[in-house]
RNA sequence: GGAGAGGUGGCCGAGUGGUUGAAGGCACAGGUUUGCUAAACCUGCGUAGGGGUAAAACCCUACCGGGGGUUCGAAUCCCCCUCUCUCCGCCA
């Protein structure tokens, strides 16, 4: 959510900013417009309520001296305030509801150094580690691999839950569950996160705290218990573990010295995928279920972007260690997440794809969460502040998965395994 | 699912319908004392919104889990919801 004193205050320079990610410039004339009304409604009802305030406490005092019976008159002219009052504010908090609606369907405002563009060809490519593996043969695709290896269980998968869910098999489950092991594992004891294993569902206000709601509540997966309707939206399945992770602490007023905050978990992540119909069906590139391990930092404004560049790092050291090749792309205001302020995408080779799979995505959302959880922490100075609330992927399994079989595998049609899984997996090399 | 008890400021914890934004304590900040530490003492210390100011000061409004209601006036009375705890039942 954006600050609406900084609306206020420099229209000009939030409507462009906004303008380039896309949103247009009379979003904000219309926001400053429900303000202000918001505003004189406002004020208008508080010098009744102050009147009021007075009145009663006038009688009060009155009534203790005694007299009573000619109170009554003045009794009831106050009742007939109250009355006024109480349509002001239903004026005052229907004003507050369409600002607050306004308010929370807008995107957060770009950082200065992400480069403006409308869509993905303006990203920028920052860093490029290691080149495509060669190979003396044509690299089979992961989901022939995973079919002559049993790793996956496509057609099964679909049976139990339809298209877009996987059945992963014998050495299959094992590797998923050996990366899930790994990866927490070096982001616990590497990189000094504290692992928490949260609820895979949550309420629509961690989804609203983490700006999935309301823009994106379509493509969420909501529940209800049996075939109770009323039950229906009280919880959603996380699309990922930012939705619990992130209000970990909403609400909370924590202290300057905890921060940074660095949290790691693993979840499973359920995504609707709606409008996504068609496109990659086949294989594990685009699933409705799929495991993550995610990094959320909760840091000062000061510490935000280097623990942006930081938590970046935490990412890439997963595929520098299991000698994956990758790049890492700035994405441009137009393609940046609506939440981000700045995000660094990092895509991985898949030689059988022949394309770079987006495993990792890692972004400072700044106070826009924070604002929308009402987290903040109190700085030495003693004012309560909005801390940056970053995080990312360390990183998506599904697609790790894709890169490391392709990557990895032989000409015999085995696969070998990175040293660093190895001891996870107890084993060099899946073969059939 | 049934019965009961409870949700008050960063934390603990008082609170008779009317100067209670809220006693007291802890924590925290500043000060005095002190060889240092500790202790003691003094002072300060909620949040949000609106108005106001060059910026302050200052003024107003709201907030005692959430939402309604009664009343001139609600932390305090009534109703609904929610969460926590204890006991019972069921269950991995």
């Amino acid at each position: 959510m954006l600050d609406l004193k900084y609306v206020r205050q420099s229209p000009d320079e939030a409507r462009r900013r906004l303008a380039s990610r896309g949103v247009a410039p009379d979003r904000i004339d219309e926001l400053l417009a429900v303000d202000e009304s918001r505003r004189k409604l406002l004020t208008e009802a508080e010098t009744l309520k102050a009147l009021r305030n007075a009145a009663s406490k006038e009688i009060g005092a009155r009534m203790k001296e005694g007299a009573s019976v000619e109170l009554e008159a003045r009794k009831a002219a106050v009742r007939e305030m109250g009355e006024r009052i109480a349509r002001m504010e239903a004026q005052v908090s229907e004003a507050e509801a369409s600002l607050n609606a306004a308010l929370l369907e807008l995107p957060n405002l770009p950082h200065h150094t992400v480069p403006e563009g409308r869509d993905a060809a303006a990203n920028v490519v920052v860093h490029t580690h290691g080149s495509p593996s060669h190979f003396d043969f044509k690299p089979r695709g992961h989901v022939e691999l995973c079919e002559s290896l049993h790793l996956v269980d496509f057609e099964r998968g679909a049976k139990l839950s339809g298209s877009g869910f996987l059945l992963y098999t014998g050495w299959g489950a094992r590797l998923e569950r050996a990366l899930i092991s790994y990866l927490l594992d070096l982001h616990v004891h590497q990189h000094g996160y504290t692992e928490v294993s949260p609820p895979f569902m949550v309420n629509a206000e961690c989804m609203v705290g983490v700006g999935q709601f309301p823009k994106f509540l379509n493509q969420a997966y909501a529940v209800q218990e049996g075939l109770d309707g009323a039950t229906l939206g009280q919880r959603y399945l996380i699309p990922t573990a930012e939705a619990p992770v992130a209000n970990m602490h909403r609400g909370e007023i924590l202290r300057q010295d905890e921060l940074p905050k660095s949290y790691c978990a693993y979840s499973p992540c359920f995504r609707a995928e709606a409008g996504a119909a068609g496109m990659q069906t086949r294989g594990m590139i685009r699933v409705h279920q799929f495991d993550k391990v995610e990094l959320i930092k909760i840091a000062t404004p000061q510490e935000g972007y280097a623990e942006l560049e930081r938590m970046r790092g935490h990412a890439e050291r997963v595929l520098q260690d299991l000698g994956l090749h990758y790049r890492v792309v700035l994405l441009c205001t137009g393609d940046t997440g609506f939440a981000s302020a700045k995000t660094y995408d990092i895509e991985v080779w898949a030689p059988g794809q022949g394309s770079y799979l987006e495993v990792s995505s890692v972004s400072n959302t700044e106070d826009f969460q924070s604002r929308r959880m009402q987290l903040r922490f109190k700085s030495e100075a003693g004012g309560n502040l909005l801390p940056h609330v970053l995080n990312g992927s360390g990183v998506a399994l599904a697609r790790l998965f894709v890169s490391l079989i392709e990557t990895y595998q032989k000409v015999d049609g085995s696969i070998a395994i990175p040293a660093p899984l190895q001891p996870y997996l107890r084993t060099d090399c899946i073969r059939a």
